[in-house]
RNA sequence: GCGCUCGUAGCUCAAUGGAUAGAGCAUCUGACUACGGAUCAGAAGGUUGGGGGUUCGAGUCCCUUCGAGCGCGCCA
């Protein structure tokens, strides 16, 4: 019976908000569902219902009143050792320790550790990580990728269906300059086996080459036309070797960073590519398809221009070509009608917030996107230099992902041998490793995630007088429990090695 | 100009609308130290940017104001 599996599942505080609600439904007369008996954790006792104030208000009763009548029901006392009411009507509650000793019991014998599965399990789509073909990952990446894994985790966790979606840039006209000069540097014949060793150098030299020769530029120009109509194959190829010697860089740093993403969750945006004109036949038809300034545009309520006029969304430029709202929109459409996903999440920064709520405003008028589906953008802030500006390498470039795991390993591993010199060599090696990858993804979460925050290496791996942020938060975590419990501050430090 | 996000101890951050806003670092006092460091004990530190509102109850929700950051037409 999966129902009682969830309800019987070990959690204290959820355990007894359902003897709660009875209790309260008992007393006030409500039916047991619309009941939250605000049932929290408390530095009073094991934990507090603060439900009483809300529910009396509701049957114009006294709170107090209604808390003593709870209590005196007699519901809570197979689990409570003591109830009180205190204050305006809260209710403290102690535990039994058998209550408790079964609880942890049954939580510990649990592979899922008394966590609950989700009780309407959903499929989502989350969209994270992000890199562009031929250019380097970069700190920039290091947010959405982290933070989106985590989610990825979190969602399957609780039993939901996750599609993990790499929405990687691989299309659009940078790639005429960079498969002209990837014939430039191997041949074509010579394209196949060529192993770009770094990308951003690979990068810039064909930007230099763009800029500087008109000859190569025209060559680029034709490059892009014969690569978007996707009738030759040879274009098709030399791109393919480009969108492969990148995948494999960023599968390096997924695997080193320990992230779940492979080639198996690539969804960039050349896969969007085809449908996009259907995209705008269904505009059409749908009545939202308006011409402004010559391109195609979808009028979205609510957004205005620096002069104060209404805002397009712009789905297809003057020129007839697509851009990345149209793409955004195959997207949803994509995941909505062919994944069946209920929950879009966007692992995004926040600059793109504007862009996001347009497109999925335009998708819920064309009827694309409708409860139970939603999309959510998990947005997020920047990762900050000492400056308090975007995170530089040295050379003003943004540092490099890579750079950044393997310093984070470095660091971890030196901290290691420093502290413990008297463990073998290979393990040494292996903890550091564990110690730097941990360390580097906790600064990631333990921050705000909406906030900006400031890269710090030495706060991050910080060992002494527990500046560590992930020992700060157990720190605190702790002496928080043992409060609780009443133990004097001066045990707790005692307590924590 | 319009819009979005953020303002909590000196610093870095916690705190589902619940009671007295909590940690770590730094600071100060004491213990142990030949001295320093490290360690241990303790103290101090706040009008949650300002003002108004909703609520039994606001750091949290709403309005307003100040400050910081970001975004606003054919790149993605």
């Amino acid at each position: 019976m999966a129902g009682t599996i969830v309800e019987t599942m070990a959690d204290p505080l959820y355990t007894i908000a359902a003897t709660l609600r009875e209790a309260f439904a008992a007393v006030t007369g409500l039916p047991v569902a619309g009941i939250d008996p605000v049932v929290r954790s408390s530095d009073r006792a094991d934990a507090q219902a603060n439900g009483a104030l809300a529910l009396a208000k509701q049957v114009g009763r006294n709170p107090r009143e209604v808390a003593e009548a709870v209590v005196a029901t007699g519901l809570l006392a197979a689990v409570c050792s003591n109830a009180e009411v205190a204050g305006p009507g809260f209710i403290n509650l102690t535990f039994t320790p058998e209550f408790l000793a079964t609880q942890f019991v049954e939580a510990a014998g649990d592979d899922r550790l008394g966590v609950r599965l989700a009780s309407t399990p959903e499929r989502a789509v989350v969209d994270y990580s992000a890199p562009n073909v031929a250019k380097e990952m970069h700190v920039g990446h290091l947010r959405t990728t982290v933070i989106g894994d985590s989610l990825v985790r979190l969602l399957e966790f609780v039993g939901h269906q996750v599609v993990r979606e790499n929405h990687i840039g691989d299309w659009g006209t940078p790639f005429g300059m960079l498969i002209e000069h990837l014939i430039d540097i191997a041949g074509v014949d010579g394209v196949a086996t060529l192993d770009v060793a770094d990308l951003d150098v690979f990068y810039k030299e064909a930007r230099t080459k763009f800029d500087e020769s008109d000859e190569f530029k025209a060559r680029a120009r034709v490059r892009v036309v014969q690569l978007q109509s996707r009738d030759d194959p040879e274009t098709t190829a030399l791109w393919r070797v480009l969108v492969h010697q990148s995948t494999k860089h960023f599968n390096e740093v997924y695997s080193k960073l320990g992230i779940l993403l492979d080639d198996a969750d690539l969804a960039g945006e050349s896969m969007y590519q085809p449908s996009m004109p259907a995209v705008i036949t269904r505009l059409g038809t749908a009545g939202l398809l308006a011409e402004s300034e010559g391109a195609k545009v979808v009028w979205v309520p609510g957004y205005t221009n620096r002069e104060g006029e209404p805002l397009p969304l712009i789905v297809q430029a003057r020129t007839g070509g697509f851009n990345y709202a149209t793409s955004d929109l195959a997207c949803v459409i994509d995941r909505v009608e062919r994944l069946h996903a209920t929950l879009l999440a966007y692992v995004i920064g926040t600059p793109q917030a504007q862009h996001l709520a347009m497109v999925w405003k335009a998708a819920e008028m064309a009827g694309w996107l409708r409860p139970p589906a939603r999309a959510v953008h998990v947005n997020f802030g920047n990762v900050l230099g000492p400056d308090r500006k975007m995170l530089k390498s040295r050379s003003g470039d943004p540092v490099k992902f890579i750079d950044l795991i393997d310093e984070a390993v470095d660091r971890g591993r030196a901290a290691v041998a420093e502290r413990s010199p008297e463990l073998p060599q290979a393990e040494q090696a292996e903890l550091g490793r564990q110690i730097g990858i941990g360390a580097l993804k906790y600064a990631e979460l333990s921050s705000d995630r909406i906030k900006d925050y400031v890269f710090d290496w030495d706060r991050m791996l910080a060992f002494d007088g527990n500046t560590a942020p992930y020992l700060q938060y157990a720190h605190a975590r702790i002496c928080s429990i043992f409060r609780r419990a009443g133990v004097e501050r001066s045990s707790v430090r005692a307590t924590i090695p």
